[in-house]
DNA sequence: GTCAATCATGTAGCCAACCTACAACGTGGG
DNA sequence: CCCACGTTGTAGGTTGGCTACATGATTGAC
């Protein structure tokens, strides 16, 4: 197939009118825009040039060919365009995995922040616990995983995916309103109490059971809100998030824990994709989130304290 | 700017889905294409293809590319088409140089003949002398020249001009009815006639210096109708090749010569134009024309014996 | 008419780019 | 757990392009 190089040195030939001058806008000798003629013409089978006087004057082939020539530079010029375009905008399809409680209380924030800012950019949500949103987002079946990462049962991020902290989520103890701990305490106090936590498997589950190892949970239910009213009725313990709790419902109220559990959440992504304007926009985005977050969850226990 | 070979191999690893299947279809290693690929995301500054377990999957940025890169190739292949059509085709614009009694007793014929064979074609004609002809064809002003060549005032061809016999022309010796010559003579015996030439520098003039030196025409005219006419007034002698010889004008006859003067009468084109269909088919048409005017010529003088 | 300027085009040689062969690595399936 | 499959890195040979210089041809001026 034809070499654009050759394309390229015949467009000028044709718009410059001499080899020199053609050469002169290639950035080359003279010498060498007439060897690539040369050979697009003996590639080609085709007499494309004739001399006249002391220059030269293409043949009804080579002005065929040229104009050819100038819409297929052309159109790798578009392509160029395009991809510069491209690597600088926000845009295309963004696929997010994250663990359910960031889905509820980050997630709806973060992609309507981003569908307003970025209109040429398609959102995806995934809910899924931290094992298969890194698993996901290695295969390349997402963009972006939001984590929950604790500190007791760390993640272990694979080779080429990266991640940033996006903050601390603290844990709280709710119990029966009218329960016999209060003021601060420990795990190792509650051991004894009816536990209510996450289903096995889910990592919370496991990170309870790395906490406090042995215990044997009477509950297990994955939905925090769940867990809350049965706490409410006074049918025993947990452990909750402050990112997953909204309001406490009556008949429940939070003691605080010493040392205080905590998670990080954390964003990563495919070093490969890293580069991409969306990849960062979504990250700024889900940062704005989690400060939003932040500040209401501060506002709401100001205001309606435990 | 982005290499054609590297559109290819993301074009192809687009539509096979692997790296293998590309060097396949490109026939090369799947290690060049990979190579390829590599190269054009540093050069492009982008992230065109992700891991994707075994194999590999084009990101958004690739997507597009390869669709741009299709673009470009298909233009590319339009190109290689069009050139390669008209590379045999009959086609563009064809200019012709003749000396006058070609251009009145053989080109009307040819022309004709090739505008109706080939639609595609325009043709143009431009009469001169063939030292202006060869000059014009040798400067690219034309395209095919049609020249009379006379042995005794040889033309010197210049180099890349190639030429072919079209035919001899006889000459004979027109004189008026009652002249005392008749039969056979020789130029040498008419002398001391009344001569009517073509003007100086006109290559017939040239010709008849050569032929019969120190001669001193008494009339100088170009056309060869006004010669004969001048002929049947009895004004004087003219020599008249067959081909610019119509009708023989009452008052005039013909005498035969011996050694019977000729002229070569030639196609001339510019080598490096040589595979150019349109030179072919235009020497073909005029060789055409050239039996058909001898045949003519022929039964005429059947018909109408001197 | 001659001479100088201009322009295209060969040639030799250097250099860069490409491709192949081979090995190493990671992945998915039995 | 191992084997087949697919990609990617590396070394080496080859091709191809470009430069510098010389040559040939043409034009215009003195």
């Amino acid at each position: 197939m034809i070499d654009l190089g050759r394309l390229r040195a015949l467009h000028a030939v044709a718009s410059y009118k001499t080899v020199l001058a053609a050469g002169q806008a290639l950035h080359c000798t003279p010498s060498a825009v007439s060897q690539q003629l040369a050979k697009l013409e003996r590639e080609t089978g085709t007499t494309l040039v004739e001399k006249d006087g002391r220059g030269l004057r293409l043949t009804e082939a080579g002005q065929l060919l040229a104009r050819h020539a100038e819409r297929v530079l052309a159109t790798v010029d578009e392509a160029e365009a395009a991809l510069a375009a491209h690597r600088d905008t926000v845009t295309g399809r963004l696929t997010v995995v994250a663990f359910a409680t960031a889905c509820r209380a980050l997630l709806p924030w973060a992609l309507h922040r981003l569908a307003s800012e970025h209109p040429q950019l398609s959102t995806g949500l995934l809910e899924a616990n931290p094992h298969e949103g890194l698993d996901a987002l290695h295969r390349g079946h997402v963009d972006l995983a939001v984590l929950d990462d604790w500190p007791e049962a760390p993640l272990r991020y694979p080779a080429g995916i990266a991640h940033v902290e996006l903050g601390w989520d603290l844990v709280d103890l709710v119990v029966p309103s009218g329960h016999r701990l209060s003021g601060t305490t420990t795990l190792a106090k509650c051991r004894d109490e009816r536990w209510i936590a996450a289903p096995v498997g889910d990592i919370c589950h496991e990170w309870l059971m790395r906490v406090m190892p042995g215990l044997q949970p009477d509950f297990h239910v994955g939905e925090f809100e769940t867990q809350m009213t049965l706490i409410a009725a006074g049918l025993g313990i947990a452990v909750i998030p402050r990112l997953a709790r909204t309001a406490l419902p009556d008949g429940a109220r939070i003691v605080k824990l010493n040392p205080e559990p905590r998670r990080r959440v954390v964003v990563a992504w495919r070093e490969a994709a890293a580069a991409r304007p969306a990849i960062k926009a979504a990250e700024q985005a889900l940062r704005a989130s989690w400060t939003q977050a932040s500040a209401a969850r501060a506002s709401r226990t100001v205001n309606a304290p435990a």
